[in-house]
RNA sequence: CGCGGGGUGGAGCAGCUGGUAGCUCGUCGGGCUCAUAACCCGAAGGUCAGAGGUUCAAAUCCUCUCCCCGCAACCA
């Protein structure tokens, strides 16, 4: 894409100018539906935009992470309408649940988009015109199964024991006038945007499913609706209302100014990544780019479409009442634990299984066993032999240059691996490193060393590593754990601000600071209490 | 023949642009005492679902079979 390119030059223009940034990064999550409260389902999908966003701002790009809420639409007009109170005032209501949610997890947006706002309604009806202008929406008749009670349209294969699947109730063939949009117009260019574009869709998997798809011949999309209020006008049609999706997409566009060419917009359009869940690859890999394609805007340069937490029973969903509630995870244990978590766990696109008892195991041997010991463990040993200041550097021997190594270099697999959305592997890399530090301890046993006044040189020089091993792992994982980040450097007697990436590949910095042990950075927890205890709040949630 | 994913030592997973099968947990044995009863070392345990094929060489590519699981135009 030309497009892609000219960002691609003005952004090393700028790096070769200023020699600062690096370029810009766009980035953003899906908007979530607020029909009710967020499950760790969504937690997931943002705890990893979150981890690269901050990832790439260390790293010296100028990012920008959006996310938000998809507001409009029938099931949130009937759950307002049963409380008795307006659209707007029940979607308020959650909305600000949200945002703090976020807000205790400590993710780090630069904006927030919800698609009530005025700024996004009207830049929405002006794609709408945009796209009716270049010739792309007709009106026609929509027709289809119709539930009276609920004022809502349903495919054939939407239905439950051929009956709705909101209220159970019969439906009836129905028809609407309606405004759609020439999908099929542009089914050769799609097809064409997958094959020479692999790179558009990630993971492989998904691609091929999206290009039998697109094979498989798309019909014209439905993009107006005149049963539902809830919504943003067709301009053309007061009696309309936009198609949810149509909105919904186009909130990546609208939260830079879009139509307008504002500096946002500029500055940050085609978005570097679309973090999406697999089941909605659909939308933002065809009809997204069908939509771009009609307004002659550049299309993004990827889509990456996850895989899903299942729970044991499989699938998490609000009428088999398995949700689990990020909010009270996080009470127990903290967000940098469940964000690890989260990261680590999994292998991004691929769904996997969410159990208590796997997080719980993986808090205990990896943040409290290997980190938060080895971190007390550094600090304590400092403390007491060191009358708690960081000696400098001193002279090597083996085994110091295997650590040395090793921690000078676990940045750039990191990097490897983020690059291609590894979160986990990027984080067994900063664990192996982790590891090795401990053994590197038990190597060279400083409680020996300290026993012989000869050994001093000695001792001050395997204290020094430790801490400059701790000091660059702080480093490693501020993108992904940035609380646990300044913990540890606060402990080490650094300043907890002004991380820095390359601070990751200098071994031999420290010298003179004073350290200062503090509560267990992750407390040891005792698994079967907390599994009868969290087990115990789900059938308090669940009654 | 609708589309797709998965089947790897006791458990959970990684590897799958082909070249001595890796990680965490568990089990058995040992070491250490600085540390959050944490840490370190060693061992046992897999013919990588099954069959066939390509290749000097396949968990990794191709074909077929069996088993599990998603999706099918409002679910991260």
């Amino acid at each position: 894409m030309t497009e892609k390119n000219q960002k691609a030059e003005k952004h090393q223009g700028r790096q070769s100018r200023e020699g600062e940034s690096k370029g810009s990064y766009y980035i953003t999550t899906p908007i979530y539906y607020p029909s009710s409260n967020l499950h760790i389902g969504h937690t997931y999908c943002t705890v990893m935009a979150d981890a690269m966003a901050r990832f790439k701002r260390l790293s010296g790009y100028d990012v920008r992470f959006l996310t938000g809420t998809d507001e409009h639409g029938q099931k949130l007009q009937t759950a307002a309408e049963k409380q008795g109170i307006s659209p707007k005032e029940y979607v308020d209501r959650i909305v600000a649940g949200i945002q703090e949610l976020w807000r205790t997890m400590e993710i780090s947006y630069d904006d927030f988009i919800r698609t009530t706002e005025p700024r996004h309604q009207e830049r929405v009806q002006r794609i709408f015109m945009k796209m009716y202008e270049n010739g792309d929406i007709y009106p026609g008749e929509y027709e289809g199964l119709y539930c009276t009670p609920c004022e809502s349209f349903w495919t054939e294969s939407q239905l439950r024991d051929g009956s709705c699947p909101d209220c159970g109730r019969p439906v009836q063939p129905a028809r609407e006038d309606a405004y759609f949009f020439r999908l099929s117009k542009y089914e050769e260019r799609l097809i064409e945007l997958f094959e020479k574009n692999p790179e558009f869709l990630q993971p492989e998997s998904r691609r091929n499913e999206m290009l039998s798809f697109v094979r498989q011949g798309l019909e014209d999309l439905c993009i107006s609706r005149s049963t539902l209020k809830w919504g943003i006008p067709v301009p053309l049609n007061e009696n309309h209302v936009i198609y949810v999706w149509l909105d919904a997409l186009s909130n990546y566009v609208t939260a830079l100014g879009y139509p307008d060419e504002t500096e946002l917009y500029r500055e940050y359009w085609p978005a570097d990544v679309h973090l999406v869940g697999k089941e909605i690859v659909r939308f933002h890999t065809v009809i997204w780019p069908a939509m771009l394609m009609s307004m002659g805007a550049p299309l993004p340069r990827q889509v990456l479409g996850h895989g899903w937490l299942l729970l044991e029973g499989g699938k998490m969903s609000k009428s088999k009442g398995n949700v689990v509630d990020p909010v009270q995870l996080i009470r127990r244990y903290g967000i940098d634990a469940l964000k690890y978590f989260l990261l680590r766990e999994y292998t991004f696109g691929q769904d996997g299984v969410f159990t208590n008892e796997v997080m719980l195991n993986r808090i205990n041997y990896d943040l409290a066993n290997d980190l938060g010991n080895l971190v007390s463990r550094t600090v304590s040993m400092i403390e007491k032999y060191c009358g708690s200041v960081v000696p400098p550097a001193g002279t090597e021997q083996a085994p110091d240059p295997e650590l040395k190594e090793l921690a000078i270099g676990t940045a750039a697999r990191v990097e490897g691996h983020m690059d291609r959305f590894s979160f986990s592997l990027a984080l067994e890399e900063i664990w192996i490193l982790i590891r090795r530090t401990n053994k590197y301890i038990d190597e060279t046993a400083p409680w020996v060393l300290a026993k012989e006044a000869a050994n001093r040189a000695r001792l001050d020089t395997v204290m020094h590593n430790l801490a400059e091993a701790l000091r660059i792992v702080s480093v490693l994982i501020n993108p992904f754990m940035a609380a646990t980040s300044c913990k540890i450097r606060e402990q080490l007697g650094l300043a907890p601000e002004n991380v820095r990436w390359e601070d990751a590949v200098v071994f031999g910095r420290m010298g003179g600071e004073t350290v200062k042990k503090g509560d267990p950075i992750f407390p040891r927890l005792d698994i079967a209490k907390e599994l009868a205890a969290l087990g115990a709040l789900t059938a308090e949630a669940g009654g």
